[in-house]
DNA sequence: GAGTTTGAAACT
DNA sequence: CAGTTTCAAACTC
């Protein structure tokens, strides 16, 4: 390869110069696990726009031992990257475009200090956050080594998830992809042989072997959760590493994939990306730190919170993973720790699950989807990801692994739902992409995240027993994600709004304790925050939703607002609440009977119309007999849109020329504006009398002489009042306009000022004089 | 705050 | 699908 390769670098997202996220690398990581930037001009930076070859190998090498890593820093090399440098791909969660990544060459990100190491990916999400994973760049066939993953029965298994069109085998360490939804070339993330040491052995202390697993990255609306295999006698640690390995695999790929899908669909060939993972090199140890996402100009964001279960080892090596993933309109922040949970393999089940135990990563959608969810390694809970045929929700289903036999036995109560469309469904609506006009600004602040755009923004919840859960989710602003503690054990992920996290922050009694006990038919399920009339979910998380009142519907009914909007209930008046997570089984069960019932009942009701019609509108319309469609009972009205013709109302006034409609418009416009400027009034006002105090305050330090105000006697009062009142008596005689008269008097008053101010002035004088 | 009105959701 | 009932929010007093 005389250049760097156009498919290597058309990979690489222009995101990548984003200097911010990657300056912050931390320096401490000598081995080199900090990504390293490089000069621009090192190489050639192919656009994206380049033509893409026919054939492209991604590798990403983590378990790279020196060789390896001499081989990668050939590869490097020879890619035109530059040798002795790593490959520094960055991810900015800043930039609305589709994730891509790119080689990160620019000068601009030169501070960022080149080490021996060819490893190392930072995956950084608008400077909130920088994640390090460890990968690296293998010079024979543009591959990048993200992680290395033994499984001879990766290709089996696959074949048996029914992915087999989409997915790529490689011998031996393989990671699986998928291209599901799309019938673009396969990719494949190809691991290399790493023999049998251990890759992450000495990152985690005991690993003893690395038993056979396979990751299979999905891309594409019908995401797929695909078990991991493991051995049986795999120690705790061994899987906390592949886990771990899981984690930045499907992260890591997930970002790849999501650039290559993008080219795929173009008609691309198929291509090969090869992921490994460095050795024991590139782990950054941030347990228990805060990852904030941000998800700036992307359509959607998803977090990943990960926390740190109970079973936690102290004594095992922390090891976090943190990635934040920007991706055109999803974020996903992934920190990892080690996870002493086996994690079951299920190879040869049935290739029409749905929902499959596993670590996954889904990536778009059929036609398009605006869903992705990234499921990191789900331990002892594992994931169930449920489509629902119709639907755009998307569901993830955390359920308590029990080890061999969860992720062997796919059928049960929580059989997933059949997918017919490709377009993802489960238990739990997260989010449906919406476009929204309506977008109220949010303010930006240091843990949350604001995004330009109508996005939803998700948090992967730990599918863990709650108690331990709970104290991080106190303090958590929206869009934070949650760290594991150092040593962490169990971990697992759920995909969930960031309103959830707010909920939970919100309800310091609420205990995801519940989850644990849950049979595996019955796990935890993820929590969606759908956009609420027509209104962002940005928007809505602004404010405070009303709390509900709800006396007989356990709030598991679309009567109360907090359940069809897909939210728990918190802080409301609410009655026999099942809308929490202490009942997340009947919570799921009125879930999937709504859906039964109407599969859009938790898709907002406002949205957009028909072409040439109003942007907003009701989907299914009003049905008001008395109210006029104008008052609040009627949504339209709700909504502040006019009804439609699907509307069914009766006497409906909701309608453009209306004119009770625009009386009670200009109405509501007019009380709106005494609003705003009595607030206005009363911020100057507040203003003025502080400026006023602190312009009195030298006076007084300045040497005995009085206020201003003081020389505003009652006597000098009433002065004033008279000749304000002379000025209105003469306005009046002069029969002068209401107008004329109050400007004469205003003027008087500015006249008794003068005098009161002068006589001030001229008595301070004198009393200095007589000082002196 | 209690009672009434209203229309969506749920039910038959 | 239509009619009825249930329900909780909106509204009125």
């Amino acid at each position: 390869m005389d250049v760097v390769s156009p498919e290597l670098t058309s990979l690489l997202p222009d995101e990548i110069m984003d200097t911010e996220a990657i300056e912050d690398i931390p320096q401490s990581q000598p081995d080199g696990s900090a990504v390293q930037s490089q000069p621009s001009d090192d190489a050639p930076v192919p656009m994206e726009t380049d033509t893409p070859v026919a054939s492209e190998h991604l590798s990403l090498c983590s378990n790279a031992t020196s060789a390896e890593h001499a081989k990668a820093l050939a590869a490097v090399t020879a890619l035109g990257i530059g040798s002795g440098s790593p490959l520094p791909i960055s991810i900015s969660s800043t930039l609305p475009s589709l994730l891509t990544l790119k080689p990160a060459m620019a000068a601009s990100i030169a501070t960022t200090k080149t080490t021996d190491s060819l490893t190392g990916t930072s995956f950084s999400t608008g400077g909130l956050q920088r994640l390090t994973a460890p990968f690296t760049i293998s010079a024979a066939n543009h591959q990048i080594i993200l992680n290395k993953v033994a499984s001879s029965q990766a290709t089996e298994a696959a074949k048996s998830a029914g992915i087999s069109p989409q997915i790529i085998k490689q011998e031996g360490q393989k990671l699986l992809v998928t291209t599901i939804g799309k019938s673009g070339q396969p990719i494949v993330l190809q691991l290399p042989h790493t023999g049998g040491k251990p890759g992450l052995s000495q990152t985690f202390g005991d690993n003893k072997s690395q038993a056979p697993q396979f990751k299979v990255v999905t891309i594409g609306g019908r995401s797929e959760l695909k078990p991991v295999v493991g051995g049986a006698g795999n120690q705790l640690t061994t899987l906390q590493a592949q886990q771990l390995k899981t984690v930045q695999v499907t992260l890591i790929c997930f970002v790849l994939l999501r650039r290559v899908l993008t080219q795929t669909s173009a008609g691309l060939p198929s291509r090969t990306i090869t992921l490994s993972e460095p050795h024991n090199s590139n782990m950054q140890s941030i347990s228990g730190k805060k990852i904030a996402i941000s998800p700036l100009k992307t359509p959607s964001k998803v977090t990943v919170v990960s926390v740190a279960s109970p079973t936690s080892n102290a004594s095992h090596k922390s090891l976090t993973l943190p990635v934040n993933v920007a991706l055109g309109q999803q974020i996903l922040t992934v920190q990892q720790s080690t996870s002493a949970s086996p994690v079951k393999l299920a190879t040869g089940h049935p290739t029409t699950q749905n929902i499959k135990p596993m670590q996954s990563v889904t990536m778009g959608g059929v036609g398009g989807s605006q869903f992705k969810t990234i499921i990191p390694l789900a331990s002892q809970p594992n994931v169930q990801q449920i489509q629902v045929p119709g639907s755009r929700f998307h569901y993830v289903r955390l359920v308590t692994a029990t080890t061999a036999s969860s992720s062997g036995h796919l059928s049960g109560p929580t059989k997933p739902m059949v997918v017919s469309t490709g377009a993802v469904r489960m238990s739990v609506p997260i989010v449906p992409a919406q476009t929204i006009k309506q977008m109220a600004p949010k303010p930006l602040t240091s843990a949350t995240v604001v995004t330009t755009t109508p996005t939803q923004q998700r948090l992967i919840m730990p599918a863990t027993p709650l108690p331990q859960i709970q104290p991080n989710f106190t303090n958590l602003p929206p869009g934070t994600v949650l760290a594991p503690a150092p040593g962490g054990g169990n971990v697992g992920y759920a995909v969930v709004p960031a309103q959830y996290v707010t909920q939970l922050q919100q309800t310091p009694f609420v205990t995801l304790a519940s989850s644990s006990g849950f049979p595996a038919s019955a796990g935890i399920q993820t929590q969606a925050r759908l956009p609420l009339n027509g209104l962002s979910t940005s928007e809505t998380t602004s404010r405070p939703r009303k709390p509900c009142n709800c006396t007989k519907s356990q709030c598991l009914k679309l009567y109360c607002d907090c359940f069809a909007n897909g939210e728990f209930c918190n802080n409301c008046n609410c009655n026999n609440c099942f809308n929490n997570l202490e009942h997340e089984t009947e919570r799921l069960k009125a879930i999937k009977t709504c859906l039964d019932r109407n599969p859009e009942a938790f898709k907002p009701k406002i949205g957009k119309g028909k072409e040439g019609e109003s942007d907003r509108r009701h989907s299914k319309g009003c049905n008001c007999k008395r109210s006029g469609c104008l008052k609040n009972y009627c949504e339209c009205y709700e909504a502040k849109i006019m009804c439609s013709s699907i509307c069914k109302c009766i006497g409906c006034k909701n309608f453009e020329e209306s004119p009770e409609r625009k009386t009670l418009m200009h109405l509501a416009d007019a009380a709106e504006v005494r609003v705003l400027q009595q607030t206005a009034a009363k911020t100057k006002l507040s203003s003025q009398i502080s400026d006023l105090l602190m312009r009195t305050t030298p006076v007084i330090s300045s040497g005995g002489g009085r206020l201003p105000y003081t020389f505003v006697t009652k006597e000098v009062l009433e002065a004033t009042c008279e000749c304000l009142m002379e000025q209105a008596k003469k306005a009046e005689q002069a029969h002068q306009p209401q107008v004329e008269a109050e400007r004469m008097i205003l003027e008087e008053f500015g006249h008794c000022l003068m005098r009161i101010i002068s006589s001030a002035g001229k008595a301070k004088a004198d009393c200095a004089s007589i000082n002196c």
